[in-house]
Parts: structure tokens; sequence; C-alpha cells
DNA sequence: TTGTAATTACGAAAAACTTCGTATATATTT
DNA sequence: AAATATATACGAAGTTTTTCGTAATTACAA
């Protein structure tokens, strides 16, 4: 359960979901570790990670050991959450609401595996049974 | 056609969305009233709307017709491709590129009317013929 | 016609987000 | 032990976005 989450927390910019992405997928990682990852993308400096990661500790979105002279930085929140928050603004904002116009825009221009495509049919046969 | 529309143009900001949602549902407004409807939404004065419209034009989301004293808004992109880009950009952002889990994302958790589903599942017949 | 209301243009303050420099502390190396 | 390297804290400058006040202009009404 997810508490003391106010709503903009929830609704991270993008510079803050590159660094969730980032602990998201490399597990926690100190400062020093995630810039390094942070420019392999784009040029960033030390202490602009720094400053973001503490910023963000401080708005609920990591939590940090601070055990050690470097400090480990965590996600605070799971992807789905996340995600799902973002999507549901998305979908309120951009699409007026309207979801199967968004899934459909999500789905279609583009290409989808056949393996997307049985997962989509397991899931629909799921919700016709209810 | 989509011309000389930069790639920021295509991703507005929140403020900007709820002007083009307004202007896509009704119709060419003058600033007078579209801020009359905003203002059914949340308090913002006259000449903030104003200055969002003309920064907007500038920028080319929106278009104006200048030829009567209160001029005339248009937006100037049509909303499938403006959902379309924004949701690009939270595909690549927020799920790290895995279309089949947005999808399920924004179908999951909710409820789905059976027409809905037929919609879909007529999309996945499509989909699968190719 | 003279004053009142409504409109645009524009500058700039306010707020939110991003970036970095400097100071200070802690560790490591020579 | 002294010099060097690495870390955090923090203030503040730089950017972008949002908000609004004021001036100038145009229409409308008394």
């Amino acid at each position: 359960m997810l508490r003391n989450i106010s709503y903009n927390t929830m609704k991270p910019t993008d510079s803050e979901m590159e660094i969730l992405q980032l602990l998201w997928e490399h597990g926690p990682l100190t400062v020093r570790e995630l810039n390094d990852k942070l420019n392999q993308q784009r040029r960033v400096g030390y202490t602009t990670s720094l400053k973001m990661m503490q910023i963000m500790t401080q708005k609920g979105l990591l939590t940090r050991d601070t055990a050690l002279r470097s400090h480990i930085y965590s996600p605070a929140l799971r992807p789905e959450d996340v995600q799902s928050n973002i999507l549901d603004h998305v979908l309120k904002t951009v699409f007026m609401g309207d979801r199967s116009r968004l899934v459909m825009q999500a789905l279609g221009n583009h290409n989808v595996t056949t393996e997307e495509l049985s997962e989509l049919k397991a899931l629909i046969q799921k919700m016709e049974e209810k």
C-alpha cells in the first residue's frame, strides 16, 4: 500500500523518470554509479545527479541508505504504480478519458509481435469471463 | 500533413493540453470564450489565458483568425497526432518501450465495456491477418 | 463626444525544474 | 602526516512554464 505519497510525487518529471528507470533496471546504486550510467545516455555533471537524487529522496520518490560514506539509493515506488498513475493522467488529460482510443492508439500503426498478440488475447479472454 | 512542428511542440505541457482539449471539444473559440470554459474547471485570469494562447500560437499549437477584433483561435494539430506522439513518449520514458505492458496497464484494473471488448477483438483480428 | 467596457500586446514576476560551483567532510595514497 | 581524491550538503544561477499587471487600442453606450 502506498502511503504519504502526494499526487505530484506519483507524476515524476522526465528527468526524474530517467533516474527511476536506471534504478529500477540496475537495482540500488550510489550517485557515482547512477551518474556513470546516466552519462552513457547524455552528459550530466556529478553534482547534478546528486542534487536530483537528494530532491527525489525528499519528495519520496527514492529512499537511501546512509550507513556508508557513499549513500545507496533505491526507488521508493514500484514501476507498476508509477506507470499506472501516469497512464491514468494521460488518459484523462490527453485522451479525454477515452480508454479504448488510447489502447487503439497504442496498438495501431505499430508492429506487434505474435507473442504480444497472444498475451493480449489471453487478457481479453479473462475479461470476457467476468 | 504536419509541417514545421518541432518535437517539443508535439509534447504540450499540461496547461497547454487543457486548452487544446477545450478547443478540440468546443471548436474555434475567442479568448473570452475559452477563458470562461477554463474557469468552469479552475480559476484562471483572462490575461493568463490570452498569453498562453498567444504563446501556443507562436509555438504552432494553435492558429488564429485576426480578422475581427476578437481573435478566433483553433487547434493547429489533430488530436490523433498529439495523442500518438505523447503516447510514444510515455511508452519510451515510462514503460521502457514495453508496449504490451502499457496496453495491459491501460486495460487492467478497469471496467471495459463489452463494446470496447469487441472493438479490441476486431483490431486484433485485423492485426493477425497481416 | 465623452466616458466605459472589452481586447490585444507585452513585460515581467512567480513558480517549477535543472544544472552546477563551492565549501566541507571523509577516505585514500604517497 | 601531508597531499590527493571522493563524497555530501547547499546555495544559487539558468531554464522553462505559468501567471498576471499595465498600457495601448478599439468598440460601445450615455
